[in-house]
RNA sequence: GGUCCCAUCGUCUAGUGGCCUAGGACAUGGCCCUCUCAAGGCUAAAACACGGGUUCGAAUCCCGUUGGGACCGCCA
């Protein structure tokens, strides 16, 4: 499919590696990424690292790595802008050639000087164009290079998200397209770039907007045509503020690392200023299919991690458990539960994940549950095992354990016949033998179907917990005894 | 200080002049299911920031006010 103008769509996302993957970076990315899958267009990704010291290739490496967890995948690139230095360079030289740009010796000192001043007296702190006009240069200074703005009339952004928003010239700065040490800065670099790479639409965060104008006027004077823009709204913190770390999980791979699905991320990113009727679940496909920037809102969205938490544990019920149960493995081995020369059989993870995928909103939880059906040493929680492992349950759990020695077929509907005839027998409650139960296998009173969970434990470890809950009891009992004595 | 953007339940949102007694989702409370916990089902409470217009009719269009946010770098 083609774009308004009848050309194939080519979108980019520009991230520059001064960190990691952040939540706003992700949208922005993903935004781009199903604009381009549904026109059938091209994904483009270009590293801007004009910033030498702040840019680093570990965070280079951390965006890719992040992308490609989100199966955000590119077609062209990763450009780098460090690499394209001579094009921008050969375009600035145009720039000065033809007037559209000048040079100036102002020092980074005296322009911040000049800003402080200007703040200090509530005033715009425009830079006044001093050497605009300058006739020659003051000797022992270098040169940076400055794009000439026109100085009166408007420029008009006409947004597809935000519509048309007129900016008057006269409040442009004349800004700065290459430093003195003659690297390009960034409103120069996006403008060139986009050109070169030919894209069509460009689609970023909405703290862009008011750059817009002034690259609109370096179109201009490069002669091309401007593309179109679309500045998606912002990302808030809890406290309305733009989202960033100081409101905790702002990495895309800590979310990674959290035990999230990559999908539920973007389903839940894809839902912050976007949305199609009342639908809150979409595949990848659907995403693509239903995806336009019609639907995008204007307005910017407070993250909820609550309600990212619940769309995942969706994902982890829809996942299927042999799925689950390979993503969980790392999991299992960061938490120490196995280790890596012990993993355990591929087939009986899957169904003891298939017991706890609905009850898990995370593989991080989901690990943590599963301890208690890998481990040889349970841990009672205190108020479970005060409750229930007493000597009020003492017969209770050996007669559970007479039941079980006494099993053909160790697997769940056998159990379960089992026990339903015990108590129907002597007309008890099943909760009356399963807690207890519950609380000697597990270490909790929360756990899946006790049969379920009696099957998957197996006969040999469900003995020896049965063994080890009546010592517990016993032992306690004795203490108590002794303690009696001693008073 | 200047410029710009934004405004529906606590949060994400539906809504494009009559289908609105404002719908859905998360979170919260209640009930059902039930061996516990989840999941699921039902249900309750919860919003059009305010003021003026325009119109037969406004959450929806216009203006203003208020509130919030972003930007104003030899950062991107």
């Amino acid at each position: 499919m083609m774009g308004i103008t009848g050309e194939t769509v080519r979108v980019r996302f520009a991230p520059s590696p001064t960190g990691h993957l952040h939540i706003g970076g992700a949208r922005t990315a993903l935004f781009n990424w199903l604009f381009a899958r549904h026109s059938k267009g091209v994904f483009i990704l270009r590293i801007e690292d004009t910033d030498r010291t702040r840019s680093t290739e570990e965070y280079i490496d951390s965006i890719l790595e992040g992308l490609g967890w989100l199966k955000l995948d590119w077609a062209e690139g990763p450009y780098r802008q460090t690499d394209r230095y001579d094009i921008y360079r050969k375009y600035a030289d145009t720039l000065l050639k033809e007037g559209k740009a000048y040079h100036c010796y102002c020092t980074p000192e005296e322009l911040e000087e000049r800003r402080r001043e200007a703040f200090s007296q509530e005033k715009s702190p425009k830079y006044d164009g001093r050497c605009r006009t300058l006739k020659k240069p003051p000797p022992g200074r270098k040169a940076a290079v400055r794009f000439r703005m026109p100085q009166e009339g408007q420029v008009c952004v006409d947004d597809l998200i935000k519509g048309r928003t007129v900016f008057d010239n006269a409040l442009l700065d004349d800004l700065i397209i290459l430093r003195s040490d003659g690297t390009p800065t960034y409103n120069f670099t996006v403008v060139v770039d986009d050109v070169d790479m030919n894209i069509t639409h460009v689609i970023r965060g909405d703290d862009h907007l008011n750059n817009t104008p002034k690259q609109i006027h370096i179109y201009d004077a490069l002669g091309y045509k401007i593309p179109f823009f679309a500045h998606l709204p912002m990302i808030l913190g809890p406290d309305k503020t733009r989202l960033s770390k100081r409101h905790g999980a702002t990495s895309v791979l800590a979310y990674k690392d959290m035990g999230y699905l990559p999908d539920a991320l973007v389903n839940y990113l894809v839902r912050l200023g976007w949305s199609h009727g009342d639908q809150e679940i979409f595949s990848r496909d659907e995403l693509i299919e239903y995806f336009t920037l019609e639907n995008v809102g204007k307005s910017s969205a407070v993250f909820n991690p609550e309600k990212l938490l619940w769309l995942n544990g969706q994902y982890m019920i829809k996942s299927t458990a042999g799925e689950l149960a390979q993503l969980v493995i790392p999991f299992l081995m960061r938490e120490k539960i196995i280790s890596e020369g012990d993993i355990p059989d591929k087939e009986w993870l899957s169904r003891a994940v298939a017991t706890l995928k609905e009850r898990s909103r995370t593989l991080t939880e989901l690990a943590h549950l599963l301890k208690y059906y890998i481990t040889d040493y349970v841990e009672y929680e205190n108020k479970a095992k005060e409750k229930f492992l007493n000597e009020k349950n003492l017969e209770n759990l050996i007669e559970s354990k007479r039941l079980l020695e006494g099993m053909e077929a160790f697997i769940a509907p056998e159990i379960e016949k089992v026990f339903k005839s015990h108590i129907e027998e002597r007309n008890i409650k099943l909760g009356h033998i399963a807690q207890p139960l519950r609380v000697a296998l597990t270490g909790r009173t929360e756990s899946p179907g006790i049969f379920d969970v009696i099957e998957i434990i197996g006969r040999e470890k469900v003995l020896k917990r049965l063994d080890r809950a009546i010592e517990t009891i016993r032992g306690s009992a004795y203490r108590s005894e002794v303690q009696r004595e001693k008073e």
